[in-house]
DNA sequence: CCCTATATTAGATATAATCTAAATCATTCA
DNA sequence: TGAATGATTTAGATTATATCTAATATAGGG
């Protein structure tokens, strides 16, 4: 019974387990693929075409700073959204701007005097280049 | 003579030395604070009030191509660029957005199995959180 | 079952980036 | 030096992405 889990993990960041968060985290758990605000909107709005672009936006906001779910930004793209489940680094790739999961591996932390008084709340490691399926088609 | 090392750094990487791609250069070279887009289009034209949008975003993106220039993405604001210069890495303040530069040291490269038949071109470590400045600030 | 802080909504607005096709320019080579 | 030419630039329109607003609805505690 994941709706429980979903339940459960919204309500212990403080957040009300509303229609639109619930399918949100839903769609989030069953689609591994890194989607786009927008991706997670028509989805939602497939299931229950009620939501509004706002709600979407505001609760991947929420959802990020609970820490239920992590953004990846992309250079001149839409930004792409995932569970923060098991740790893992990124892939971005340069042509198709696909997201995609590396293995974890422990990153060591910068010296505390390099950080000065800054408050680090993650670090993320993100390699980019060409996907597999990129990097076979012809260059250019 | 810094002119000079930009039209060479230009050259060799066959981009001509046109009075725009200079200019982003030479103003990349003094301003090491990571600005946007628009705000190396701004500097760019109120010294010579002729350039075009389209060109800043051009040539960062052909800049950014021949590794000449690095980009951070930063979700929800618009991308930040600096020179690739020294390695360091960066930290991305959360509520403010600056982007500031953070010491570099060495990162140890993913099991190649676990990147299968992807072309990594560059590695980018990201800490997010709190900048001193806002960290002393109050909460919320 | 009520109450109310929290959340949602439609649509307008703001911001960021790309596209277009005509004009210009940097570089090469005769 | 003086074309020739492919790379580059340009203004402005367009697209893509994200946020704001203020009226309405609802989750969840009491
Ligand atoms: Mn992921
Ligand atoms: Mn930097
Ligand atoms: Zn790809
Ligand atoms: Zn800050």
């Amino acid at each position: 019974m994941d709706a429980e889990v979903i339940k459960r993990s919204l309500q212990s960041s403080g957040l009300r387990c509303t229609a639109p968060r619930y399918a949100m985290m839903a769609f989030l758990t069953d689609h591994k693929g890194h989607p786009t605000a927008a991706e997670i909107f028509k989805a939602v709005n497939r299931v229950d075409p009620r939501s509004s672009r706002a709600t979407t936006y505001n609760n991947l906001r929420d959802l990020v700073k609970a820490g239920l779910v992590r953004e990846v930004a992309v250079e001149g793209r839409a930004g792409r959204f995932d569970l923060e489940g098991m740790r893992h680094h990124h892939f971005v790739c340069d042509r198709c701007g696909n997201v995609e999961d590396v293995d974890w591996y422990d990153v060591p932390q910068p010296a505390s005097h390099s950080l000065g008084k800054r408050v680090v709340r993650e670090c993320q490691l993100i390699f980019r280049g060409l996907c597999a399926k990129c990097a076979q088609r012809a260059p250019r």
